[in-house]
DNA sequence: CTCCATAAGTTGGTGGTTTT
DNA sequence: AAAACCACCAACTTATGGAG
């Protein structure tokens, strides 16, 4: 079999159903249906003359002959890919290239303003397109290349994606202004005697604040519990009711900042990638743009 | 039920031929 | 030599069958 009678792309859909271990997740991860993977597959099997993966309660396992060629074709796609992003020098002042970013509200009311700043003050031609990716589909995206980077908390964990801390935020507790009752500091009897407002994606489920608190032994009353960061200041503003934000937060909101009564772990954000983006230009651009925009808070 | 394979139909790219 | 045309084929899609 001489190599101009292969389609090289055989060997990328090699190298993730090697990953994957399931031909429908190969897909996803492609950006193709199943059918065109088991196609594909069996091209290769034509080419190895060897099943190179069998099913099993495991999954599609490689057989010995496919074991024995993935680390030199992930070698040799490691080469092409780097040749790849050799050639192609990333030119943020004339690239049109669209950036999207899996980020949550919070995120991106801290993040996108000085970030867009600096692009402007550029005249960079760089578009971003910014939506929040649930946990289960961030590596998916990621690989596939629909995401080019994510914000999420430090929980997500792949041997495939790279990770750098990005920002690390103590707690504060905000009211509103002339509240009735809280002055400039508080008890830790005076913070559970209040009703709060409590931010979380998911629907339900104890958050942050709660978990440190019930190591305490102590509890608190949640009023309302939203999905959107933004949404709570002007809830705060209008009612006597206490949120437990991100200082960084507070310190642009309009309300009264008291001290928290006891210790809360800081809240921590990480910038994912995918490690096939690793060497990419404009990835490694857009990741310094985003780091340097989250230590100037 | 989940996941892979196969069938049938569609489409976009390639190479060969003819026309300008 | 370039452009226009055409026929073919590889690889995709959707729909469906069938194995574990």
């Amino acid at each position: 079999m001489r190599l101009d009678r292969v389609d090289l792309n055989l060997f990328v859909m090699f190298d993730v159903i090697y990953s994957e271990r399931n031909l429908t997740r190969a897909a996803e991860v492609l950006n193709l249906t199943q059918p065109a993977v088991s196609n594909a597959l069996n091209r290769l099997r034509d080419v190895f003359d060897d099943e190179l993966f069998v099913r099993n309660p495991r999954g599609m396992e490689p057989t010995p002959v496919a074991d024995n060629i993935i680390a030199q074709v992930r070698e040799a796609l490691t080469l092409l890919n780097f040749s790849l992003n050799e050639g192609a020098v990333f030119d943020p002042l004339r690239t049109e290239k669209t950036f999207n970013l899996s980020m949550n509200d919070l995120s991106e009311f801290m993040l996108l303003p000085p970030l867009l700043e600096e692009l402007t003050q550029q005249s960079s031609q760089i578009k971003t397109r910014c939506y929040y990716v649930s946990r289960d589909e961030l590596v998916k995206d990621l690989a596939s290349g629909q995401l080019d980077l994510a914000i999420d908390a430090p929980l997500v964990n792949s041997p495939n994606l790279m990770q750098v801390p990005l920002s690390s935020e103590d707690y504060v507790c905000v009211v509103r202004e002339n509240h009735p009752e809280v002055k400039k500091k508080i008890s830790i009897e005076q913070y559970i005697a209040l009703d709060h407002v409590h931010v979380s994606s998911r629907r339900s489920g104890a958050g942050h604040v709660d978990i440190a608190l019930q190591r305490m032994g102590l509890s608190r009353s949640i009023a309302v519990r939203v999905q959107h960061y933004m949404v709570a200041p002007r809830i705060i503003e209008h009612t006597d009711l206490a949120w437990t934000l991100p200082r960084a937060l507070a310190r642009r909101l309009n309300l009264k900042i008291v001290e928290l009564p006891f210790e809360l772990a800081t809240l921590d954000w990480h910038l994912y990638w995918h490690k096939s983006a690793d060497n990419d230009q404009a990835n490694r651009w857009m990741r310094e743009r985003l780091m340097a925009a989250a230590s100037q808070q």
